[in-house]
DNA sequence: CTGAAAGCGCTAACAA
DNA sequence: TTGTTAGCGCTTTCAG
């Protein structure tokens, strides 16, 4: 420890290192970063000296130094749900192979909060950025552009990207799946959605319109399960689905949570799944298969997502991946028990 | 945007911003750290030539010249389970409030992970640590320790934490949990724990053994479910106890992932819950209340013990709170439907 | 292969 | 209330 002008105190520093090894702090830095350009006998002093002081690199000025941060940040809506866990175990496990940090933020599904969220992770000066959604603030939009951040956004798809894109057409794949109920032979659907719906809410909510319509079924009918996803608000929602004459023969959610709240619910009121009602769901969560009757959904690849959007950003930090690069996810139709599929039964797309 | 020595390319800077403004940097900097302290039309005057610019305050170059990076970080088994989300959320909503910013690591239930992972983020000198867990190696607790960096340690309990701690008593509350199906009237109760136990998983199933013991229902029988916490480990763990004999009269599990995920097997198995057998919980997640049975559980405050833990880890960083500040957090028994409470019944315990 | 000089963009301390 | 000076601890560049 040192005292430097006014009495600050500071920690070993690289200079206090390359005293004790003999050597210039240069080398120092030579042998944490590029470690094979010393000489070795220089590199064992060093090393040995960076031991015998307990030092520790600081990264803080490493960054202002080098101008890399080694950070890259992750916009999620929201940290708390289940359903984005696994992509950022997929960034986060990319991201550690390659020694990069990753650093966290929600935006609570609002375009207004994610663009607040944006401009003070950029004060952080990230390498790059991961953001779930394609929906943004033509501010946002601006302030990423001019950063000169590589960024890739996912869970969404788009033709026009910021930068980089791992997509996943929400349309698509609950269009599938309604198309799946309809073969099931189930007739009266109806979707469950939030009150606060965002983007990707939205397109799977016109996926299943376009699945209705396409099989000339009708009127879609749509209900919102109150502002956000959570067993509860399923619960709620089975309620005055159990209410509505003529019944609907099938609830497609639009995510499993919700759908695993809605069928708990049915059982409890005694309306069988999927024998009175079905019941699907989107996002192929773990405990969907668990579920008496098992749970239909659309499996998605999260995790696989993660750290697809990882590899890219990492690729156009390094400069070897073009801006524009995109890459599209599949998706997975599971009809399980709770569709009055007798078996599980696959089918692939995408 | 710049070019200086050797053609680097670098951002607008609070020298461009004062330039344009007609003010020092130290003004600039003032507007954005202490506007109290600057004159009306100066701080206008400021606050326009940011918005001309463009300019993102660099808090790299912050964090170096003033020895704060306004980053705590948070350290926890695992990001991908269920179980610590909701004290992530905790940690993160106060830190939202104070504008810190979290980043977060995962140990992977390691104590030497723990120790590269506490190594590594202190690269980034934060300016505290949140971690969950109380078991750590010598050297991380040296590490630490000699960084002077406040730590707050959680969802354990030690009488000697490293600085401060906000604690729960896995002990206790597991304990509390076995007496309560005791007193309900099971006599052969087998406990479902981990291959990989760490600390917390211990005191778990210690509590369960030194309720059996007391209760003297003789020797306590404990099953691992697998490597990892999965309601597929429950489910299997699930047919060896079916097939026990004489079969168990209940299954206490080490948390609410396991137990739901051997809850659902046994009825997939025909084995209704609670009637042939009873099934218990720890950690009282969302969705145990929400099973049919109702899965009973240990309702641990996990959001509370996260804003806890920040807050007192803030208090610690504004030199407010004192080192050695302990705060012990309760739980409740909730017994539901899965151990035959035929109403939700509460006890409050700590 | 190694070292010296000159910053990176900001803030603490002091002076005015 | 505002400005000046001297770093924070590292890396880039360039010379040897």
């Amino acid at each position: 420890m040192r005292q430097k002008r006014g009495g600050r105190a500071a920690g070993v520093t690289m200079e206090d290192v390359a005293r004790v090894a003999g050597v210039s702090a240069m080398t120092v830095s030579r042998v944490l970063r590029q470690p094979t350009l010393v000489n070795a006998d220089l590199k064992a002093r060093v090393e040995a000296a960076i031991r015998e002081t307990g030092y520790i690199y600081n990264l803080v000025a490493s960054s202002l130094a080098s101008q890399r941060s080694g950070i890259i940040a992750l916009i999620l809506p929201t940290v708390a749900s289940s359903i984005f866990t696994d992509s950022v175990k997929g960034v986060s496990d990319v991201a550690r192979t390659h020694a990069v940090q990753m650093i966290m933020a929600e935006t609570n599904y609002s375009p207004a909060e994610e663009e607040k969220v944006i401009e003070a992770l950029l004060r952080r000066r990230p390498d790059g950025f991961v953001i779930v959604g394609v929906s943004h603030t033509r501010a946002t939009r601006a302030l990423l552009e001019k950063s000169g951040v590589p960024v890739v956004e996912t869970w969404d798809s788009t033709p026009t990207p910021i930068d980089s894109l791992v997509g996943l057409s929400n349309f698509d794949a609950m269009k599938a799946m309604t198309e799946a109920l309809v073969a099931q032979g189930f007739r009266r659907i109806v979707f469950v959605g939030t009150a606060t719906p965002d983007r990707r809410a939205q397109m799977r909510a016109k996926g299943y319109e376009a699945g209705i319509a396409e099989a000339g079924l009708g009127a879609p009918l749509i209900l919102n399960a109150g502002d956000l996803t959570s067993m509860e608000s399923g619960r709620i929602v089975a309620e005055r689905i159990a209410a509505l004459r003529p019944r609907p023969d099938a609830v497609l959610c639009l995510n499993d949570v919700l759908a695993a709240g809605a069928l708990l619910a049915f059982q409890r009121m005694g309306i069988a799944v999927p024998a009175d009602i079905a019941v699907a769901g989107f996002g192929g969560l773990d405990f969907s298969s668990h579920l008496n009757p098992s749970l239909s959904t659309v499996d998605i690849p999260r995790y696989e997502m993660g750290q697809k959007a990882a590899e890219m950003l990492l690729g156009r930090i390094a400069g070897t991946a073009a801006q524009g690069g995109t890459c599209e996810m599949g998706y997975r139709i599971m009809l399980r028990e709770s569709t009055g599929g007798s078996r599980p039964t696959e089918a692939k797309a995408s």
